[in-house]
DNA sequence: AACCGTCGCAACCGCCGAATT
DNA sequence: CAATTCGGCGGTTGCGACGGT
């Protein structure tokens, strides 16, 4: 169970939990190497911060996703792809980990996605979508077709004070979400979208929550 | 009841960029 | 400025639970 270097690896035990959560409690969060130090808690920094981050913080939401939050995730990775910590920082109470399973264990299956092998093709774009479960997408019967916007309003809008690329992205609320469009609508490389730019960041803060919600 | 295969989730691993020394 | 440490991310693995035979 202990690592060469005498870190403790697998499941937590409840009061490795309590000296954790004793230790975040007088210390805050952060320094995780130095959790082992001051506690003598045997796990490694990295260990603590997941530990935390994925299962003890209060702001993390357990339980079953709701048909919202499926629609939510498939709608944002169709946005961002394997972008698991942004997707999951627009699902509240959901972790990069929680959203990361969930979509490899239920969504995938769901919408019939097959994970590729190889490593190096990365995102989402190494999946390949079978055509069996064609329109099955996004599998929520009583989920409103883009055409019954709140608006009302028809056809994609070409927003001026966006860049092309944020034009697109934000016109994506009007997809029609059948599993092949789905798949024509990674119209974008990871080289196209840099997430990393203010720009796109402030895009997403500011825009692409409003419309994925207005979709649902 | 025992065995076996599958599933789902928690946790680990390797890598990278940022911060610190 | 280089080396080291730290925090974060995405991919992958390990294992317990569960269902079928």
């Amino acid at each position: 169970m202990e690592g060469a270097n005498g870190y403790r690896k697998g499941l937590w035990t409840v009061e490795e939990d309590r000296i954790l959560m004793d230790y975040i409690r007088v210390h805050g969060k952060g320094k995780w190497n130095r959790i082992a130090k001051v506690t003598g808690l045997k796990r490694c920094g990295k260990s603590c911060r997941l530990r935390w981050m994925n299962y003890l913080s209060p702001s993390v939401k357990r339980g079953d996703f709701s048909q919202e939050e499926d629609d939510l995730i498939i709608r944002l990775h169709n946005l961002l792809g394997n972008r698991w910590s942004l997707i999951a920082g627009r699902v509240p109470g959901r972790t990069d980990n929680q959203v990361k399973n969930h979509w490899n264990t239920h969504l995938s299956k769901k919408l019939g996605i097959k994970k590729h092998k190889s490593k190096s093709e990365g995102s989402s774009q190494a999946q390949s979508i079978e055509a069996k479960e064609a329109h099955s997408m996004p599998s929520n019967p009583d989920s409103k077709p883009p055409s019954e916007d709140k608006n009302g309003e028809t056809g994609p809008e070409v927003r001026e004070d966006l860049p092309r690329s944020m034009t697109m992205l934000a016109n994506t609320q009007d997809m029609e979400m059948g599993t092949e469009d789905y798949e024509s609508s990674l119209w974008f490389s990871t080289g196209d979208l840099d997430l990393n730019a203010p720009s796109l960041m402030q895009f997403l803060d500011g825009h692409v929550l409003d419309f994925v919600w207005d979709g649902l």
